[in-house]
DNA sequence: GTGAAAGCGCTAACAA
DNA sequence: TTGTTAGCGCTTTCAC
């Protein structure tokens, strides 16, 4: 790879006037920025990134760590962020964590050691340890789905809203006895159900039952077929994540009931199965494109301007009627 | 954050010394190694990648150029590279190309502009030129999935003896009329087409009808619903892939035809919703995880050692059975 | 066993 | 407007 010296050479300049054509920095000649425009296109040089980065302490490499690739909530953010930092000529190194906070903890310092320009982190629950070491690394930081920390910016659903919106509908579909499976250990599942229990006692109902479990498909399956099988089973159901949807979906399948007649069901999620299935699934749809696009905007104006005070943003989740709920 | 200076002063030695120790190499002295140990572990110290790189000449960062992120397949093989690149002490820089080999050709630049220490990639389609890139680059690569140049190394499926005991089974089951569902202009897609045609011409059949279409829900949905309406529609239908697949299955289902009685189903892939549906679908089964790691070790082989033969790997697609076939 | 010093490619301060 | 040069943090000869 030709390097800046080689450039140089070959436009009879100096590295430094090369140096100030390639940043488009300072003054330069017309007669100078031509003769270096051939050279580099002749050697097809590119600024080593390395030095760069050694020279400028700082890389042009956003790091966006999320707790779970697979789910297509995170792989829409992952797209909208790479598609808006590359439009500023920056690069997005996407970390994968499975809700691990270990593996969360030891990405941390990987990015430190790289030199990151910024972190986009959906922070693992549980992990107040975290928190503060992503405070020491003093970079600049977005979270976004939840907040661990609210030294720094977010972005975030309107999860109790949502919740609200979405439980209220079930209630006017004539629902009378309405469980909630919500996800154990979760910030946003923590919100949703906030809103869950405000639109029931609004209504004068309280809920049939609420489970906290694991996120996971096998678990909504588990919890669901038991509740379906108690003595005073629900007529409706909403789940605070698609994987719990899927299993709580399935059990209810299983079981042989009819949706929406003999069960309603509704999910926080879009999963992609949601008007695969019929009738579609009723569900709150998350801006993820929007989610990325800001958390990306958020984190540029921040590197731009360390100091910024910090600040949240609530998107909104946006209610779709599919015919899972009378 | 403290440079190799820093400890070197604290601990009372030299830089050289402290970059022995840090890299295991060379003599040093019991009392040494401790001195330099406790100022490591006083001021945190982590060597500065950038200036690793800027003197080797190399990164510890291996790419990842998938076309298609959000489809499980491409996310099981990242999570399984990951796993095993961690173990190596290396990272890895997951790129999208979303099948666009202009996508590609940029992620390429880039990643040569990083020095990253090798490529893993599903190469676009059509791009020779890509392929003719890779080779300038004179980077370490392994081709997954699809193979655009024999120079390198490759890890892939046996998609033509898959597809033929797929059809083989299909055919099994008395279906007659069988279609197939292929991806136009894909690599797997042309492979699995040529042993989907020796099966039925063993058994004496011709397909009732090929389609090679994109490879999208949309255009799966468009192209069954015709088959369907045709004047003799088929009576089995076996798809190239997931997303195609998807849509079939929609078209069959809004058709109202029962699976696997009025119409057989099988597929490539096997989508998170294959045993969500009743009946579940009969599947090939791309062993992901496997070829992931297959990958990241092929990589990681030619990295130390750049003159080996390019090899081939060819894993084998599981035939799973699920319903959709009588 | 250890240290001094060169040099990887780049940018910015300063001098011309 | 352009060139000279120091120095970012690290590794690796080479000398001791």
């Amino acid at each position: 790879m030709a390097s800046i010296k080689d450039v140089a050479r070959e436009a009879g300049v100096s590295t430094a006037t090369v140096s100030r054509m390639m940043a488009n920095k300072g003054y330069i000649s017309e007669s100078a920025r031509a003769k270096v425009e051939a050279a580099v296109k002749k050697l097809g040089y590119r600024p080593n990134r390395a030095a760069q980065q050694l020279r400028d302490q700082r890389s042009r490499i956003l790091a966006l760590i999320v707790s779970d690739i697979q789910n297509p909530f995170f792989g829409e953010i992952c797209r909208a962020v790479e598609a808006y930092a590359r439009k500023q000529g920056l690069c997005v190194f996407v970390c994968n964590t499975d809700e691990n906070a270990e593996t969360e903890q030891h990405y941390l310092e990987v990015m430190a050691q790289e030199q990151v320009a910024g972190i986009i982190i959906s922070p693992s629950s549980r992990s107040q340890k975290n928190a503060q070491a992503l405070n020491k690394l003093g970079l600049p930081v977005v979270m976004i789905d939840r907040q661990s920390d609210s030294h720094f910016d977010a972005i975030l659903v309107d999860n109790t809203d949502a919740a609200y919106r979405l439980t209220k509908r079930v209630i006017e579909g004539g629902y009378q006895r309405i469980a909630g499976l919500f996800g154990a250990d979760s910030f946003t599942a923590r919100e949703r159900l906030i809103g869950f229990e405000k639109a029931l006692s609004e209504a004068g109902l309280s809920a049939s039952q609420i489970q906290h479990i694991p996120a996971f498909e096998a678990q909504g399956r588990t919890a669901m077929t038991s509740l379906l099988q108690s003595d005073n089973p629900p007529d409706a159901v909403i789940c605070s994540s698609a994987l719990i949807a899927t299993g709580a979906y399935r059990a209810i399948h299983d079981s042989g009931r009819s949706i929406p007649e003999e069960i309603g069901f509704a999910t926080f999620d879009d999963p992609p199965w949601a008007n695969f299935v019929s009738p579609g699934l009723t569900v709150i749809r998350q801006p993820a494109k929007l989610i990325g696009e800001a958390a990306a905007e958020f984190l540029i104006k921040r590197i731009e301007e360390p100091q910024r005070t910090p600040s949240i943003l609530r998107l909104h989740g946006e209610l779709i009627e599919r015919g899972s709920l009378r």
